[in-house]
DNA sequence: GCGCCTAACCATTGA
DNA sequence: GGTTAGGCGC
């Protein structure tokens, strides 16, 4: 306990210390959440006496949670129940594989990930007969979330074993699509990451003993991240803690970047409004990054209007300034960061795992993972094609799956790979069959593989192998279960075969994750148990200790941390996104801004901000990106062969796009002026703050005053 | 009927 | 780089 306590400042300790009644915790990247997080979590059971059991402890991502666990374990001891150290989706499974039978569901359920509901959406296009072309599967995957998340009455649709869905009478095609989808996932007894939550609080709503037994088992729930909570996954915990009313969240409202996906970081703001016994405690020392890069960020995310007003400082030693680097071309920026790599390297000695490269979408990787190669350094992709989403990957655990659940996604996807001889026709005759007698696909070819259809086809080999799994898995490690599958049913020999060394290389990553994990765990890993887990599993669970340089999207990099990194692709029109500028105006710049002071506060030692010119994907010349120039100029050194022709260029082009932008206008506004906030409603200027360049203004509605940037004065006030 | 090859088109972020 | 339709050969 001693050591625990040694190593936290005296705000984390009072953050530790307060295990009763509603908290919140705001802190700053590097204040150390985490560590707070877990130094509580140890307090409550080993001060306190609580069971882990009883303890809620919601992570962002699986990998923050196993090192959590491992983290607990080390000191709380061996043979404890940490299984509720997780992340929402995990916590709903886990209280849905428990209770889900009151909605009828069987709690055997399979989570459908993206490859899964894209199978289907293929599978109604082409009983739809519909061109593929005019549409996209994110256009329908979004009509179906959005669908979902608007209107929980699905859940009793797909949980009615009469099934009442009425296909014929629809509105309009997305309905068709929509209810179609409801029936094939119902099928496979599918849940979809939305259905997990959903269920979970239909659940909760329409069963109270339900509820009342998880409140009751919860005596404390803490949430890490809580700025990137939606207001559904807001409602599961406030409802859990009704019984013992502990509830205690931590997080940063200027690193909310999943907005798009329903988090809504009013939420952590309007804490205190909701509970007002509330106690708030915020952390602003930085323990992560040098003065230099902390305060470059600061001074990019002060641009903020949105925010509580906070400044991180830190006491950590002085580095190197920030640097901006302007390439010419795609090439000449990577060939910088290379260069800069290899002089890190040779006179500093820093390795290569120490180096991160985060862009704002995944296609930038491509001319950066060029350079890389050319240089010969080796790199390690996170996201992109997610590995676990990768065709072998997917493959190998289809068969996995099949052998457990025998469901029609995992049979379609491998009954012909290695080529079996059945292709679409066969399938449809199967199909048929299937659809006739209520049975699986998988069970109308046991029954069926003696017909003539099936005469030069292997398909009793393949059923005979499937049996044989079927009859005798749980009696096998899923580690050794999966390379007898590899072996038994060809798909090694036929990877082989192909001479995809790639592909047999990511199977043996997963075989070793397999094993990893089975190491690690208390009992033993289930094959259900291990299906379950890896498809709730991210990009960053992946990160390993390999020796290479590590490539990611911002969003992966959020919560972790690395010596040396490099932002690329920091132009306008790829970093603000235009996308997403487009789609959720005025609130989406702010959260582009947010991920952009996320991707610099991952830095502890060194930061490099880089962009080229050239032209972007939709044929758009390319510009620095606004944020280099909204960081303060003295914080900032610029290298590279930027012109001031370019600059005046791109300040002439920011303007003509958004008239708050380099606004050379005077504060209009002095102190005592009432103003008028669109968001914030009516206000008293207290400050007129010139060197930050912000209003302190009390607004009648909000307790603690707000700073606004004078360069959105003219946009967002009104004098009133 | 099946599977392989190619040209053409497209790309925001993710549990 | 991935995905898809369509053509072609077995």
């Amino acid at each position: 306990m001693q050591d625990i306590f040694a190593e936290l400042n005296e705000r984390q300790k009072e953050a530790v210390m307060s295990t009763e009644g509603y908290v919140r915790v705001i802190a700053g990247p590097g204040a150390g959440k985490t560590k707070t997080l877990t130094a509580r979590y140890v307090y409550l059971v080993k001060e306190l006496g609580i069971n882990p059991s009883n303890i809620l402890c919601v992570t962002f991502t699986n990998k923050a949670a196993q090192e959590m666990k491992k983290r607990v374990r080390k000191t709380i001891g061996e043979g404890y129940d940490t299984g509720l150290i997780t992340t929402y989706h995990g916590f709903c499974c886990r209280v849905l594989k428990e209770d889900i039978n009151h909605l009828y569901y069987p709690n055997n359920f399979i989570i459908l990930d993206e490859e899964d509901q894209k199978a289907i959406i293929s599978e109604i296009y082409e009983e739809l007969n519909l061109d593929r072309r005019n549409d996209t599967y994110e256009r329908i995957l979004k009509y179906i979330s959005l669908r979902k998340n608007k209107d929980t009455s699905y859940v009793k649709l797909l949980s009615d074993p009469g099934n009442s869905l009425d296909i014929n009478n629809t509105k309009d095609l997305n309905d068709k699509i929509f209810k179609i989808y409801l029936k094939k996932q119902q099928k496979v007894y599918g849940l979809d990451f939305d259905d997990l939550i959903n269920f979970t609080i239909v659940l909760f709503i329409d069963f109270p003993e339900v509820l009342k037994k998880w409140q009751i088992r919860l005596s404390y729930i803490q949430v890490d991240e809580f700025q990137d909570s939606s207001s559904k996954e807001f409602f599961i915990v406030e409802q859990l803690s009704k019984e013992h009313e502990n509830l205690f969240v931590v997080g940063d409202p200027d690193q909310t970047i999943y907005e798009w996906r329903g988090a809504d970081p009013q939420l952590l703001v309007d804490f205190d409004k909701h509970f007002p016994s509330c106690k708030t405690i915020i952390l602003e020392q930085n323990y992560r990054s040098t003065p230099e890069i902390l305060k470059a960020s600061n001074s990019l995310i002060k641009r903020n209007r949105l925010r509580i007003e906070k400044e991180m400082f830190t006491l950590n030693k002085s580095g190197i300034k920030v640097i901006h680097y302007h390439g010419k071309d795609e090439k000449d920026e990577i060939k910088w960061i290379t260069e800069r790599i290899k002089y890190l390297n040779k006179n500093f000695g820093v390795s290569k795992k120490n180096i991160a490269i985060l862009y704002r979408a995944h296609h930038i990787s491509r001319y950066i993972e060029q350079g890389l190669i050319e240089a010969g350094i080796d790199y390690t992709i996170y996201g992109g094609v997610k590995f676990f989403q990768r065709r072998e990957i997917k493959d190998v655990l289809a068969y996995l799956r099949l052998i457990a659940y025998g469901d029609d996604l995992s049979f379609s996807r491998i009954v012909n790979q290695p080529s079996r001889g059945i292709g679409k026709q066969k399938i449809n005759y199967l199909r048929e069959k299937a659809e006739q007698e209520g049975l699986s696909l998988y069970k109308a070819l046991k029954k069926y593989h003696t017909d003539p259809v099936f005469k030069s086809t292997k398909a009793r080999d393949f059923i005979e192998t499937i049996q044989y799994f079927k009859a005798n898995y749980r009696s096998f490690a899923v580690s050794e279960l999966l390379q007898d599958v590899l072996k038994r049913t060809g798909y090694e020999e036929y990877l082989r075969k192909e001479g995809d060394q790639e592909r047999l290389d990511n199977i043996a990553e997963l075989f070793y994750s397999i094993v990893t994990l089975e190491n690690n765990n208390e009992d033993e890993l289930t094959l259900e148990d291990y299906l379950q887990q890896i498809s709730l599993y991210t990009e960053a669970d992946r990160m390993d200790e390999k020796d290479s340089v590590k490539l990611m999207t911002v969003h992966v990099a959020k919560g972790l941390e690395f010596p040396y990194v490099f932002v690329c692709g920091l132009s306008e029109n790829i970093f603000p996104n235009p996308r997403s500028l487009e789609e959720r105006k005025g609130r989406a710049l702010e959260e582009e801004r947010r991920l952009a002071y996320v991707a610099m506060t991952r830095a502890m030692k060194e930061l490099y901000l880089t962009e080229s010119e050239g032209i972007t994907g939709n044929g758009l010349k390319k510009y620095p990106s606004r944020f280099l120039f909204e960081i303060e100029e003295n914080l900032l050194d610029r290298i590279g062969n930027l012109e001031e022709e370019l600059i005046e260029e791109t300040k002439k082009y920011l303007n003509q796009n958004d008239d708050t932008f380099f606004s050379n206008e005077e504060d209009i506004f002095d102190e005592g002026d009432v103003v008028c906030h669109p968001i914030f409603g009516r206000g008293v200027i207290e400050k007129v703050d010139k060197d930050n360049g912000v209003y302190i203004i009390r607004f009648e509605n909000i307790k603690t005053p707000r700073s606004i940037s004078f360069t959105y004065q003219k946009l967002r006030l009104s004098n009133r």
